[in-house]
DNA sequence: ATTTACAGGACCAAAACGGTCCGATATGAT
DNA sequence: ATCATATCGGACCGTTTTGGTCCTGTAAAT
């Protein structure tokens, strides 16, 4: 259904969460650490799944982990130099929304095929978009401030069903 | 792995077929009948497969079906005013990239959830993203010619990866 | 009547997803 | 030393989704 999973969901909620306390403690380092278990409470999810979720962000590097007694985890860089790709990506591998977007040569009708290049192209469009969003966008207490977001904006609407796609765009002629 | 599925990345794939055959066949109406199997044919899918997405595809009434002898398929409007955005909606479901972006009152935390507000912007973004390139687009035999994908690009870069969307970030400031 | 072609949906195997749990290891405090 | 605290790595499992096939019914043309 062209939609994230919950484990991405959660991670990025927790990424926000753990920039968001940043902000307010002592800055020493980029903050200090915090267990999986406050943090799933704070967030209110599971803590298996906040553990888990915990886990492969060190793993990949996005935080930074202490082990032992007085352990816990903390951002390893500021909120601002972590994009939602970077996120998404390090959730659920690279985001490429067609199979050989991906890497080439997965698909046998690749050479034929006539909707490549634009793919790739729509591809790097959402890729651009999602680049251009920071930790610290999702982070700010009021969804205000002038950001990234409004770059790509157009004329100003308010739904965002999709069937309403189509109206929006004979309006243009 | 946010990624389409294959049924939408053969969808589209078909229906950029078809967009292409019209700009050729006789355009009386929008375009002559085509059967399932020939489609399958040009296309070089199974013929299961195809007329499966070809029956989904008439029922959202995106392309118009006719049975019997000489029956077959053709778009129902012109190639132009068709969305990737559109076609992605019909063949799987609404975009939308969390669950809370898809209808309210899903989530329990809704009320208290810091990241809900920017979630729906970023879902706007790849929506209108989506909906501003047609199916005109994907069936122009070469990439070229100036379309609205370019509007969204920035400068010039080559690579995909992500991993170097921080890099670029970081010569911004 | 027969042939052609779509309509609708049942069906199934395989993979992905969401979630839980456990044993191992590192660290700090006693 | 020992013990309590936390992360680490991965196994595990039930459910859902996906990709793909197939069969019966129905509409239209000859």
């Amino acid at each position: 259904m062209f939609r994230l999973s919950k484990i991405t969901d959660y991670g990025i909620l927790l990424l926000a969460h753990m920039a968001s306390r940043n902000a307010v403690a002592s800055d020493a380092e980029i903050g200090d650490l915090a267990t999986a278990r406050e943090l799933a409470e704070q967030v209110d999810l599971p803590l298996p799944i906040v553990s888990k979720i915990l886990k492969s962000l060190a793993r990949e590097g996005m935080i930074e982990s202490h082990r032992g007694a007085k352990g816990g985890y903390r951002l390893r860089a500021e909120a601002d130099r972590i994009t939602v790709a970077e996120m998404i990506s390090v959730l659920e591998g690279p985001v490429a929304m067609t199979e050989c977007t991906a890497s080439a040569g997965l698909c046998l009708h690749e050479s034929s095929c006539s909707v490549r290049q634009p793919w790739q192209k729509i591809n790097k469009v959402v890729q651009d978009a999602l680049g251009d969003i920071t930790l610290a966008d999702l982070a700010r207490p009021e969804a205000a401030k002038p950001n990234p977001l409004d770059r790509f904006m157009h004329a100003g609407e308010s739904t965002v069903e999709l069937t309403n796609t189509r109206a929006r765009r004979a309006d243009h002629e």
